[in-house]
RNA sequence: GCCCCCAUAGUCUAGAGGCCAAGGACGUCAGCCUUUCAAGCUGAAAACAGGGAUUCGAAUUCCCUUGGGGGCACCA
């Protein structure tokens, strides 16, 4: 009976997450979650100079936000916790001592300066940066002699100096590495705290990890993982290492690629469901054909052999296409839900909160298939609330002399007074024929319209937006326009 | 500099020797629809990095070159 499959994300709070990030925790949930396993966070808090905060809020709210749940970690707990690293230092203390002790790893007193002059050194020679092994044979009498200067050691892997080590990745197949390419490198830090490698191995294998998914930027640690599997005689994970997500200029995604922080996606008003929905096909596809897909889809079929091996640019713009495609999905009620929070905060302060439920609730349908983002929505709708339209005036007769504008604006105020019912049926009733009275053709009309009632030439449709809008709103702005034209 | 990974249109991808004179999507362009903007519908342009080798046959296998990426910290 094979084990149960237990995954897990273990981001390290020295940044918020990008979706470089998130995508690694999309895919480890699939397939967790397709294979009816376990899916586990792990905080990997080791590294206390660099770390941020709000970071992990950032971290969990993300998952939260795609409604990525998991089974085991911060908030829910476990039987393998606990799940933050900077409060299990006992266990990779104990565990460096015990390297130690067997011999497969040792003390070394070298100072930061030491390292780093000789790194320079080396960078200058042209040779590989690697540490020089000098304290890997210290006599006991040179180790006293250090201790007593009060120099805190930290703990570095006795790599084998020859040989070489080879692993099978889930997508990438065999990779070999020659061990001589290896240094001895760092397991347990002067300050106590272990380093990723030590930390990570430790509690893949006490949380029994059976699949490691992680970014690409891992395979070339790989060697020193496996090495220390076999130095603490654990039986090592599997592995697939993912490709990359990368900026526009195909390097690592970073800060100076802009908005690439998970939560700015929300901010923006991008739908989860499409965040989501985008993210999977990031390196990975169903099919040659298959573009839009759920949630519970990608479930289901989530298979790491469809996992790519080429890194992918994040294209935003097919992002925005498909979170257009999946804001007109949403029913009317859902959408209204969605969109107003987005009015609330985008809305200028100047308009009365809160908006009016039922207002907005006539305005969502006229911009629901015309946005991309709900972020967009206040900008869209800002005509409906407020009180005085400021637009530029030359709009009104781009399309027709004043004298033709003033007639027609006279004419049309003229026919929506009467009219018995302002709705969108009664409003084209009479005004289509209105500009054939006036001889104008209707699209200049409607446009001269669409400017006086939205101060825009780019407005959902004509009578709809009247019909929100209005008679008196109407009847106000087309007197308005009339007195912008000297009318 | 050394090590590792990768290589189909601008971008995301399908393709696991003949089904490929390479399929889908975004974007772009053109047309249709239309009161504007979107949406929708039609259509078009656009790619197997290069060179060898294997084979009756290669986008698919192997090698080299080139290109891109990642790594080489008491960071993860």
């Amino acid at each position: 009976m094979r084990k149960p499959v237990r995954v897990r994300f273990a981001p390290s709070p020295t940044g918020l997450p990008h979706v470089g990030n998130i995508r690694t925790a999309l895919f480890n949930w699939l397939f967790a979650r397709h294979s009816k396993g376990r899916f586990i966070v792990r905080i990997e808090d080791t590294d206390v100079a660099r770390w941020v905060k709000g970071a992990i809020e950032a971290i969990l709210e993300s998952l939260h936000w795609l409604e990525l749940d998991w089974d085991e970690g911060p908030e829910v707990g476990g039987d393998y916790g606990p799940y933050f690293q900077s409060q299990r230092l006992d266990i990779y203390r104990a565990i460096a001592q015990q390297l130690v002790k067997q011999g497969d790893a040792y003390l070394c007193y070298c100072s930061p300066q030491r390292l780093e002059q000789m790194r320079a050194e080396q960078m200058r020679r042209k040779e590989p940066p690697g540490y020089d092994r000098r304290c890997r044979n210290l006599s006991a009498k040179e180790r006293v002699r250090l201790e007593i200067q009060g120099i805190v050691p930290v703990i570095r892997f006795k790599t084998p100096l020859s040989g070489e080590t080879r692993f099978r990745d889930l997508i990438r197949g065999r990779v070999v590495f020659d061990n001589r390419n290896l240094d001895d490198f760092v397991l347990l830090k002067s300050d106590g705290y272990p380093t990723y490698h030590l930390a990570n191995v430790v509690d893949d294998h006490l949380m029994e990890i059976s699949h490691v998914l992680r970014a690409d930027e891992w395979l070339a640690s790989i060697p020193r993982h496996v090495l220390l599997y076999k130095a603490l005689d654990y039986k090592p994970p599997l592995f697939a290492h993912l490709p990359m997500i990368l900026g526009p200029d195909r390097s690592k995604l970073s800060k100076r690629h802009g908005a690439v922080s998970t939560l700015d996606y929300r901010e923006q008003g991008y739908l989860p469901e499409a965040i989501v929905n985008f993210l999977a096909l990031l390196g990975w596809s169903l099919d040659d054909r298959t573009e839009l897909i759920s949630r519970e889809q990608l479930v289901r079929y989530f298979s790491l052999k469809r996992i790519a091996k080429t890194g992918a640019i994040f294209n935003i713009d097919k992002l925005n296409w498909m979170s257009g495609v999946y804001i007109r999905q949403l029913d009317a009620e859902d959408f209204l839900e969605r969109v107003l929070p987005f009015l609330e905060t985008g809305l200028p302060q100047s308009i009365e909160r809160p908006l009016s439920r039922e207002y907005v609730q006539q305005i969502a349908p006229l911009i629901q298939e015309r946005i991309t983002t709900l972020g967009e929505a206040a900008e869209y709708t800002e005509f409906f609330f407020v009180e005085e339209l400021d637009y530029d005036r030359a709009l009104l007769s781009t399309d027709v002399t004043d004298e033709v504008a003033l007639e027609a604006l006279r004419a049309a105020k003229k026919g929506i007074q009467d009219l018995d019912s302002f709705d969108t049926s009664s409003l084209e009733g009479v005004l289509r024929p209105l500009a054939s009275e006036l001889g104008l053709k209707t699209g200049k009309f409607f446009g001269l319209l669409r400017v006086a009632t939205t101060g825009r030439t780019a407005a959902p449709s004509l009578f709809q937006t009247m019909a929100v809008l209005g008679r008196e709103r109407c009847l106000q702005r087309i007197e308005a326009a009339l007195n912008r034209l000297g009318g």
